[in-house]
DNA sequence: CATGAATGAGGGTTCATTCAT
DNA sequence: GATGAATGAACCCTCATTCAT
């Protein structure tokens, strides 16, 4: 991967987060970039095929936290950490997820990855905590979870905490 | 409102809330309408002033539910309606609330109305029940909504049912 | 049709007979139209298609020639006119030719109609002349017409009267 | 000549021959080499360049048959074989030819040199034989030649041989 | 009110060509 | 000799918008 090649995903990732897919032009990717328009091409194939080297790389930015998640055993442990991950996104995951949502809205965009892992290791959590219907409840969560994922790529609260812990008492971990 | 306007109007609803606004361009919008591309320019100046006119039209189809919740008394039974609002959504509901919520990734678009009146009903609610801090619970709420209408819009669950129900049981209304 | 559709298909008959199809930029016969390179595609779709309209336009202009010999009975005059197309080309047929021509190199592009009419009158002909294999003499004249349309578009004779001269004696016509 | 040229060469002749000179990127000639893009301007300075090296080495292989007519002495026996000549090319003379004609018709290419050295001969022949105006007959055969040559490129006979016997027999050669 | 011809800016993409390695 | 990253101009085409009718 050339110094170019990833200032052109920098610049992609940043421009797409803020002003979607549609919205930002090859042009000022490359400007941003400070590359000519034609190496996009080169490196990428398409915009579209740069788009997705992105959802690629930021998937791999989400894996860390997951990993950190499922070495954990303690289910009551396990569920704080999964109800912690929308109120602690760095900025690189903070742009995927830009990046991300608004594309579910247009095609019908495949599930990713590491949502179904967080689904997985909630069902299991579940499950140890004997909720009487564990499925029910795990697809519940990932609704809300859903919700505070949006909740905070879009900045809608002025304090981000109170409703992390909120959530907690909700599920009786604090 | 004349009816091409309206065959306008309900020409870009269709294409914006599928392929996003833009996406679509105003010739489709006009071919979908059996119009002219000029007249779009007649009615609404602009192809974002269109798009406002969508939103206009968008706020007063919610506001019926609304106005319903609004009228009800007993916050055990608000509580109720409010949760069942994004279960309830028609196809022209469900349709606005498509557009409306990638703009929200574009801009930060102003909140809208109908959201704010049901953060106020909730927090009337939950000050009725005695939540210890019905602030907080009223804003994890909103979030929680949010997640819902999302998980409803993007068609995730295949047992919308079960969603509502388990979260009339976590504010223990059932 | 426009005036201006007018232009964009001289503009563009002239362009493309004397530099081919690839050489010629739309951009190109815009300008020569004196019509925003967008207008092209408001009037024929594609480059393809404005091409395609090229070769049907340039159809008709050899209808006359065609329809002219197939009024004619006698099979000697039949020959003498047939033998006389390629050197009484005029400028409009010369383009369209111009245009067809390296087109057949490109893509196997269909037989032109007019050149199977022309093949038809010929067999015929040469039958009612009592030639011994008239199809074989068919097939060898139109091979030899297309030499003449070629030397010709080419402009590879000074003098090209007396290849029809030559010709027509071949063919015991004069 | 390395080896790596004469892949170049190779690769761009079949792909010139039968896209044509414009339709033929010179990414696509790499490719097709298995050479980077940029050695073919290391070994031809440009793509007209290359071009031309090609219809250099092009006039190398129609050598051959014109020097094995240009050693004949009996008119008739020479007539034959020039006629014969379009019916009987091999595959490289083939490809040479195909890029050759579409050329003409953009530039007013140079008259090949192997051309003229036919039309000489021809030309002896015809004064050899007694016809009366033997230049008038040259270049008459010229342009029959030209278009069996265009004939059997654009493959439009599915029985040359019954063509080139019937030429035989317009030249009284049987 | 309504049409559809017309525009000019900008879209994504491909091109021949250069240059450091 | 050979590579492949890099360029910038040009490509075909679509866009939102205007205007005469």
């Amino acid at each position: 991967m050339t110094h170019k090649k990833q200032a052109i995903l920098d610049s992609a990732q940043y421009l797409i987060a803020s002003q979607g897919y549609d919205a930002t032009s090859t042009r000022s990717i490359a400007k941003r970039a400070k590359v000519s328009e034609g190496l996009i091409f080169r490196h990428f194939e398409n915009k579209e095929g740069l788009m997705q080297s992105l959802l690629k790389r930021g998937e791999v930015t989400m894996e860390e936290p997951i990993l950190n998640i499922e070495s954990l055993t303690h289910p009551k442990v396990i569920m704080k950490h999964l109800i912690g991950l929308p109120f602690n996104l760095n900025e690189v995951q903070r742009d995927f997820l830009k990046i991300y949502y608004p594309l579910m809205f247009k095609f019908k965009y495949d599930q990713l990855e590491f949502l179904s892992r967080i689904h997985d290791k909630a069902l299991a959590a579940f499950k140890a905590l004997d909720y009487s219907d564990p499925n029910a409840e795990a697809e519940t969560f990932m609704m809300i979870l859903e919700g505070a994922f949006v909740y905070m790529l879009l900045e809608k609260s002025s304090q981000p905490f109170i409703l992390f812990e909120t959530l907690l008492l909700k599920y009786e971990l604090s």
